[in-house]
DNA sequence: GTTCAGTTGAAAATGAGTTTCGATACATCC
DNA sequence: GGATGTATCGAAACTCATTTTCAACTGAAC
C-alpha cells in the first residue's frame, strides 16, 4: 500500500522511543495487509519480515500506533481491525462472510471540533452493513 | 423505557419457545438499562427481578433477541452493547469515560435495499466519537 | 566499546463469551 | 389440579483473544 512509514519512525525517534526491528516489521505488515486488517493477519505478514516476532509485540505496537493516531482501530462482529491512517473513508461490511470493502463517500456533516449536545466531537465511524455479491448469490 | 415486551413474548409462544422467568427478567433488565447497555449492566438489572438468574442465560437471551431482530447489537471500545429495537438513531461515544448518548439525527442517505458497489446494503452503523462535558472539563 | 533505559518474547494470568450436562420448570394433555 | 415430555436453566468447565509479568535483549547516546 502507499503509506510512507518514515514520519512514524521519525516521530518515535524524536520522542525518545526506539525504532526496533519488531516495530518496523509490524508497520510493514500493516502496509501489506491493506484495508482493515485483523491482528492475526498483521502478525502473519509482519512475521515474514521478522520471523522471531512475538504476537504480544504486535498487540503492543498496534496499540501504540492507535494511541498516537497513526492507525484507526475498529471492531466488527467481534473482530478487532486496524488500518493505517488514510484519507477519510468508511467501509462496506458483508454480514455473510465478514469481508470489508472501502467506501470513499462520507455523508457525515459533523466537523471535527464541533460540539453536539455538549460533546466535543473529534471524529466518527460509519459502516454500511449488507451482503457482498458472492453472499447475495449464495442466498438466492 | 417505553418498550412493550408483549409482542416478543407472544412471538416466542407462537413459535414454541417458552416464556420463562429468566427471559422475562432479561427483557425487563434491557428496558431498564436504556440506551446501549452492556451485558453486565443488563445482568445486574435483570437480577433484581429474578435473583437466581445466571449470566449464561443473559448471553443466551440477548443472542436470541438479536437473532430474532428485537435488539441491536454493537461494539465500541471492546464493549459489546445491546439495545431494544427503536426508531432509527445513532450514538455519541465519549472516548474518555465510555459513556454513550443517543443522537437522533441520521445523515446517511443510503436506503436499506440500495446497492453500493455490488453490495446489497441492509443497514448502517454510525457513531460520533469525542468527549463528554465531564471529560472535557477533566482535560483542561 | 560501554552503559542503561526502553523494548522484547515466553509463559502465566485474565476475563469475556461458549459449551456441557444434570436439574428445573414451562406448556400441554388429561 | 396433577402427570408428562421437552425446552430451558445455571454451575462448572472450557476456549481463546488480550494483558501482565519478568528476565533477557538491544537501540541510542556518549
Ligand atoms: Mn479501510
Ligand atoms: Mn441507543
Ligand atoms: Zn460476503
Ligand atoms: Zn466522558
Amino acid at each position: 500500500m502507499s503509506f510512507d512509514t518514515s514520519p512514524v519512525l521519525q516521530a518515535w525517534r524524536s520522542r525518545g522511543r526506539r525504532v526496533t526491528a519488531a516495530r518496523r516489521a509490524v508497520l510493514e505488515g500493516l502496509c501489506r495487509a491493506g484495508c482493515a486488517a485483523d491482528v492475526r493477519t498483521v502478525y502473519r505478514l509482519a512475521k515474514r519480515v521478522h520471523p522471531r516476532l512475538g504476537l504480544v509485540t504486535v498487540y503492543r505496537t498496534l496499540d501504540l500506533l492507535a494511541r498516537e493516531g497513526w492507525v484507526q482501530r475498529w471492531e466488527e462482529g467481534g473482530v478487532v481491525r486496524y488500518e493505517l491512517d488514510q484519507p477519510h473513508h468508511h467501509h462496506l461490511v458483508c454480514l455473510g462472510c465478514g469481508q470489508v470493502r472501502r467506501w470513499d463517500r462520507c455523508p457525515v456533516p459533523v466537523e471535527s471540533g464541533a460540539t453536539v449536545g455538549g460533546f466535543l466531537v473529534t471524529g466518527h465511524r460509519l459502516e454500511l452493513l449488507g451482503y457482498c455479491p458472492t453472499c447475495r448469490e449464495v442466498m438466492r
